[in-house]
Order: structure tokens, then C-alpha cells, then sequence
DNA sequence: TTGACTTAAACATTCGTATGAATTAATTTA
DNA sequence: TAAATTAATTCATACGAATGTTTAAGTCAA
């Protein structure tokens, strides 16, 4: 639900739980017992802090949206802040290296926010509810990020064309997430190491500027 | 299960009912009700045919497995007999061209297939024992296929850069399905219409072109 | 009549949720 | 401060509905 005094950590952990085993078991395969004990917690609390099983889905997505969209603030302001000094070519290429290795940071590398992407997957190949909950807090604000750089480093001023090519970039990285059982047996990994990690990095950020220099090619 | 004798079309309908319904829930989500409801069977053909909800599931995917292949394969008998003649750079990007389109058409045009690549990329995220009879006859394949076609393109000897190149390429196409609400919310479309289905396919094509010729031009 | 298949009904289990008592914390009263 | 009262939270238990599966009778072609 939605309690004014924050007062307990049993809600807390619940969310924790949540995003551990919705993530790995998705909404359905997740039983409120698995929760409880994950938290652990009496069965009853779901009910007690968020109405249902599902209302504690919903709080579990919002509360990803929340982190992610404050780990996103500052990327944005810097954004904002370069495009109000007009902003070169060359800076915007230097941000979407940083976006780009970022985003493989969180959804390949680091364990914790692994389990965030797993869940927003979810969502996006079956929406429910929670998705307006994340699409415009995460979504939006980076895919509309990424459009700005890609018109700033190509020249190109078709926004629906930047828009996809941002999409474009997002999909290099995804795949990494979404398809992580057919990469690993395809290239014979063993999982994502921090040194694979770095790899892919380096492969989608190189990707992605060969990319931008062909369209900025072509615009000029 | 597996019966030697191929008797009946409850055992057909069942599994025509698990591409449609497993699609769209997801196999927990998913009961035997629905199934039986939508094939339309009684409720025990299921453990009569299949021995249980998950037989169910594990022939679907087979199935799904099997019409692909069958799908593909012409295609990778062009490339084994280009193979053998020689192969020209540029026979090799006429092949990427169309195998890329295909692809597109396949997971985000056809309302048939793409139900097929719904359960793949669940099985993707959250790989269960059916995963196994889909990577070797698919995924393996196509990603093959396409490394193939990229060292042949770009002289790039490594294999295992050739094969992460394939699986950038196919990131760009699977992020237009596993991203399809937000692509759709982002771009504002409809949803994907013949129009925006070759808007896509063009710009696949032409961003994995590009790419090709960048690492074309590092080899050389 | 046999054997492959279908059917209706029921089974045991698990599910999400409700219930009401027990416990703890906070506030008020004396 | 100490006791009393109230509110907030936790707990064990239970309930009805839905789940996957079983059972055994029924149907129909060969």
C-alpha cells in the first residue's frame, strides 16, 4: 500500500525479495510463500503493507524505477548542462561512450542491478501494469537522451530517425541480457567475467561509433 | 510424450493451442484449462498425449523448433553451395541482406511466427530444459550462418569476433520484438504495420552494411 | 471384442488471501 | 514516573478457489 510513516523494515525487505525472486521467476512462478520466507517475513505482511501479491510486484517495479531513475539523474544534468553551452560533437561522442558502457555495466556486470534489467525485460516483452511505472521514469529519458546525442553527433535533425537508431544502440546491449544463455553457449563462456564485461563494452561502444560515423556521412 | 504412431489432431490442435497460449502468458501463467479450452480438447488428452502440462510445453517448443529449421534451411544450403563456388563478398552481403529481413519479418511481421520468437526469447531469459532443443537447431545455426557471412564480408579471421558480430546483428532485430512496447510507445506507432515493418527491415540492413564496411575497412 | 481415444468427475495439493489472537511500540492518563 | 490505553505490527492458522493430474467409465472404429 501506501503508508505515510515509513515505519518498518519488514516492508523493505519484502521489495528486497521482490526483486530477487520476481526476477528470477518472473510474477507468475513467484508464490507469496517464496517471499515471505525470502524476506523473511509472516505470510501476512504482503497483504499488510501492499494489499496483494501483485501490489507487491507493482511496489517491487516502482521501487526499480526510483534507483535506477536517481543513478540516471546525473548523466541527464550533465546532458542538460553541455547542451546549454552549446554543446560539440565531440562531447556528445564522450557521453554516449559513457552511457553505452554503463548500461552494459548494469545489465550484464553487476549482480544487483542484473536482477533490475530481468525484471524490466520482463515487462517489455509483456506489460502489465507496472510498466507505465517504468517506462517514463527509465525508458523514456533514455531513449530520448540517447536520440539528443545521436542529432548532435550526426547532424541528422529527423528526430523518429535518431529515436531509432537509438533503439538501435539499446538492442546491441540488450542482447547481451536477454539472449545471455545463447551468447555464453555460442561464444563458450563461462558467464560474464569482468574481463568479458569489458569486451562487450568495447565491442557495442566501438559499434556504436562506426555506427554514428556513417550516418553523420551521410548527412553531411 | 512421444508416440511412435501419429494417430490424432487432439495431440495437433493441443500443440497449435501451446503456441498461442504459452506465447502469451508464459508457462506458468499458463493452465491446462486454458490449453484444453483453446485446442479444443478435453482436459486429459493433455497427460493423455504429452504426460503432463510441461510435456506439453517441451513438444511445443520441438515443434516451434522443427518449422523453423524447416524454414531455414534452404537458406543455409544456398550458403553451403555459395561456399563451394568461391563465395564473393558481395554473394555473402545479398545473403545478410535477406537473412537479416527475414529475421525481422519472422520475429516482428508475421503474427504467426511471432509467437514463436514470444517463447524463444522467454526461454532466452529464463532458459528450462526446452532450451536445448532449440538452440542447436536455430540459434546455433542462424548464428553460424551469419558469422560465416561476416568473415567472408570483411576478411575478419577471428571467429569469435566474427560470432560476436552475429550477435549484435541480431540484437538489432530482437530489440524491435522483447522492446516492442517501448519501441511503440517511444516511436508512437500503432503497433508494427506492413509500412513500419520495412522501415525496420531497411534499417537493419543498412546499419548492419555499414558496420560490415567499418570492419571491413579495420582489416584492410 | 479389442484397443485407441475421449469424457466427466473427482483427487490431492498449492495458491492468494482472510481471520483473529498475540505481541510490540507509542501515546495517554494519573 | 508508572500504569493504562491505544495503535501498529506480527503471527499461526484456516479458508475457498484454482491448479495439475488421476480415475474409471464411455465411445467408436477396426
Amino acid at each position: 500500500m501506501s503508508d505515510p510513516n515509513i515505519r518498518p523494515d519488514a516492508r523493505e525487505r519484502l521489495i528486497q525479495a521482490g526483486i530477487e525472486i520476481f526476477a528470477e521467476y518472473g510474477f507468475s512462478a513467484t508464490t507469496t510463500r517464496m517471499l515471505a520466507d525470502k524476506a523473511p517475513v509472516n505470510l501476512s505482511a504482503i497483504p499488510y503493507y501492499f494489499r496483494s501479491k501483485e501490489g507487491l510486484y507493482n511496489a517491487t517495479v516502482g521501487h526499480i524505477a526510483d534507483v535506477l531513475a536517481a543513478h540516471l539523474t546525473p548523466f541527464l544534468e550533465r546532458l542538460q548542462t553541455e547542451i546549454a553551452n552549446g554543446f560539440a560533437p565531440e562531447t556528445a561522442r564522450v557521453l554516449l561512450r559513457e552511457g553505452l558502457s554503463t548500461m552494459v555495466a548494469v545489465m550484464c556486470g553487476d549482480p544487483g542491478t542484473m536482477r533490475f534489467s530481468q525484471i524490466i525485460l520482463r515487462e517489455q516483452m509483456a506489460p502489465t501494469a507496472a510498466f507505465d511505472l517504468i517506462y517514463p521514469k527509465v525508458m523514456e529519458r533514455i531513449l530520448s537522451a540517447f536520440a539528443t546525442l545521436i542529432a548532435t553527433i550526426t547532424g541528422e535533425t529527423d528526430t523518429r530517425q535518431c529515436s531509432l537508431q537509438a533503439i538501435l544502440l539499446i538492442g546491441q546491449v540488450m542482447v547481451f541480457r536477454a539472449g545471455r544463455a545463447t551468447v555464453i553457449r555460442r561464444i563458450g563462456m563461462a558467464g560474464y567475467t569482468t574481463r568479458e564485461i569489458a569486451e562487450i563494452q568495447e565491442l557495442v561502444v566501438s559499434r556504436a561509433m562506426a555506427a554514428l560515423d556513417f550516418m553523420a556521412g551521410r548527412q553531411a
